[in-house]
DNA sequence: TATGTTTGTTTGCCAAACGAACAAATTAGA
DNA sequence: TCTAATTTGTTCGTTTGGCAAACAAACATA
């Protein structure tokens, strides 16, 4: 691209961005916001409004009654949410979601669905979800401005979009986007991530106050992770960064050694199954997690028995998270996140124990985001994506 | 800054970039380079020779002898390695060393010093190392054009410039940059890092073939580590990422319970102490890393069982390593990097064993820098600061 | 010697942001 | 109610800086 035709673009990038952050705002706030004069800032949102990315804000928007004294009030603009829809696809273990967000990141739809993983095969996975999609998609009619979708699996993802490797869907070097892409040729499919980033990417979109270092832990069978440094996840060479379950911490861990987790790894410790191995070997018996937060509240000895020493060897995992990442906050989210919220003491004990004395520990926190997170975030990414400059502050301010 | 003008500035740094990795370039190079016109080129030179930071290139300069046929050839110019010259200063465990280099990254200076910690204050050590600095000026006779210098120490530092804990210092929180600038009033000091970060930044600079992810671990006393992500440092929420010697991957350690280490950690597996600790445990004994090596070399039974843990464990450590951050490379550098030299095989093993099978394994290699390699790497630190717009390929191709 | 190729400069052009001026819309105060 | 102050949004001329084409210079080859 010429050199200020590139400079316009990334201007017009970093209105669009302000006005998602900040809502409705006139074109002098996006000068000041910005940096530039409001003459440049009136030709951005001129050229914007036309492409048809803005829209004048409706008048009965929520004005944010900021105690602005004098002067003339400004017309307020806002992005224009019906101009794009994108779609993301959570493909989980035995489950999964659909979502479709705007392009003022409103989620529009969400859908979830099933599937029996034994007795199926990627492709058919594939056209499964495409069926739920196309009832999505029907459901809101609106499939013509739909720009495109982002699937995600449990598991690692390579930038040709092949699933390297997901244990717990079974999955081995499977083109998993070629065939979501067969299976729903009418929307453009254009990648596949892993379901922490994309869970990482939901929740810093929807959360207020933007942290730029932030540890997404997906506590589920497997544990998966999301390492968001300086704003950015973290990817590492080949795209593979982040994979937290598999940091070592012990010799053995609870569950017992399979092809799916290397021993002694946080997911061999703290991940579903190693969750029921060790209430067995307590002596209790459970086989989903609802059983086992029964028992635990009841106060069965063996469920109490498991969770300490579940919430000491996740402090144990935290440990080292926060030793090479230093996060300003870490979230766990995920079906075995309530049972931090109830030994959550014992777990913060374990993380301070294992850190040298005087270290910063981060804020822990559960996600408030529901099971369709990591569809969302896939559609978020998305929504990100088309309009990005890998976002930098170059000018202004 | 204004648009027009941060555009042009981010050009002059590209320009500057170039010549400083390419070596001595014609303008048409650098325009091929940075994507731009040949006349745009001219005038980006043009500019930075005024200033003072490019010159002609002495003729006399090895020209890169490619098969370029035909035509007429370009006037090479390169960077003004006389403009600037940037000090860096390495603090060490009882020794450090000082290092200059000038506007092309060249070393021009070094020198090593020794000191007590025991009989010492930091503010005594400030004055020592002043001492060595003025020394290594004099004999470089060139202060005026020094633009300033970075400190490094064992340790986190904060971004005020405090020394926020250095256990083998057994300084904590303390205002180490003040008590430079007050040792050193004529050296303009502009802040202090971690000793493995600065490492990593020798090591990135001086090595041809820039990777983008690379972690670096310091192995001495204290086990220091550096994350290169996307090309940048990995510094987190605090400054304080990149701690690998504190990550947990065991119970206990080798080295007894100290204040310096936490129980567990990989430092209390591998580092110097942790070493020791286990050669007397085997029934060795060894004080200094020459000894061990000796003992070693001579097939000593207790130094082979003690480096075979030593590698096993250290195996673990680079395992999580791999899992979090997905590194192209790992460099291993500091005092105890020959013991991985002479266990390679057990430790490439010990990695294999703990990650996933079909994990992608990052290149191993020991660093050929010396030991004033801190004391380099924040010396370019600064020179790379000094003109730097965090880069981004923004414009051209 | 003629031709082709590459370099570096010159000149005019254009995109985009800047800056100042001004009308419009509103509040505060007399 | 009328005026002053203030803020917004637009207009228009200016400035910055990269682009494109033309051209002379320097070298290789035939």
């Amino acid at each position: 691209m010429s050199m200020p035709r590139a400079v316009r673009h990334i201007n017009e990038t970093r209105t669009l961005e302000a006005l998602r952050r900040n809502g409705p705002m006139s074109r002098a706030d996006i000068a000041r916001e910005l940096g530039v004069t409001r003459s440049t800032a009136s030709a951005l949102v001129a050229s914007l409004v036309d492409i048809g990315l803005l829209t004048d804000a409706p008048d009965g928007t929520t004005e944010p009654d900021t105690e602005k004294r004098t002067g003339r009030p400004g017309t307020r603009i806002c992005v224009n949410a019906e101009h794009a829809f994108f779609l993301g696809i959570e493909v989980g273990v035995g489950r999964g979601s659909v979502a479709v967000v705007d392009l003022s990141g409103k989620v529009r739809a969400t859908r979830e669905y099933r599937f029996s993983l034994e007795r199926t095969t990627p492709q058919k996975v594939a056209e499964l979800v495409a069926k739920d999609v196309r009832k999505t998609l029907a459901e809101l009619g609106t499939s013509p401005q739909l720009r495109g979708g982002i699937a995600t699996v449990p598991g690692l993802v390579d930038f040709a979009g092949h699933v390297v490797r997901a244990p717990y869907l079974g999955w081995r070097d499977v083109p998993f986007l070629d065939l979501m892409r067969a299976a729903l040729p009418e929307v453009e499919l254009v990648g596949l991530e892993n379901d922490a980033n994309a869970v990482a990417v939901a929740d810093m979109q929807m959360t207020p106050g933007a942290r730029k270092n932030v540890v997404y832990l997906l506590l589920d069978t497997g544990i998966g992770g999301c390492a968001v440094a300086d704003g950015k996840v973290l990817r590492g060479n080949n795209g593979y960064a982040g994979e937290l379950g598999h940091i070592i911490i012990g010799d053995k861990g609870y569950s017992s050694s399979e092809r799916s987790t290397v021993d002694g790894s946080l997911e061999s410790y703290v991940g579903r199954r190693a969750l029921f191995a060790r209430h067995d070997h307590y002596g209790g018996r459970s086989e989903r997690i609802s059983d086992f937060l029964t028992a635990l509240d009841a106060g069965e000895k063996a469920a109490v028995a498991t969770l300490d020493d579940w919430t000491k060897q996740l402090g144990r995992g935290l440990a080292s998270i926060v030793s090479v990442l230093n996060p300003e906050q870490i979230v766990l989210c995920g079906p075995l996140a309530p049972l931090f919220a109830r030994g959550e003491a014992s777990a913060r004990a374990s993380l301070g124990a294992h850190l040298l004395a005087g270290s910063h520990v981060p804020q822990l926190s559960l996600t408030h985001l529901g099971r369709e997170a990591p569809a969302i975030g896939a559609a978020l990414l998305l929504q990100h994506n088309l309009f990005a400059y890998d976002e930098e502050l170059l000018f202004g301010g």
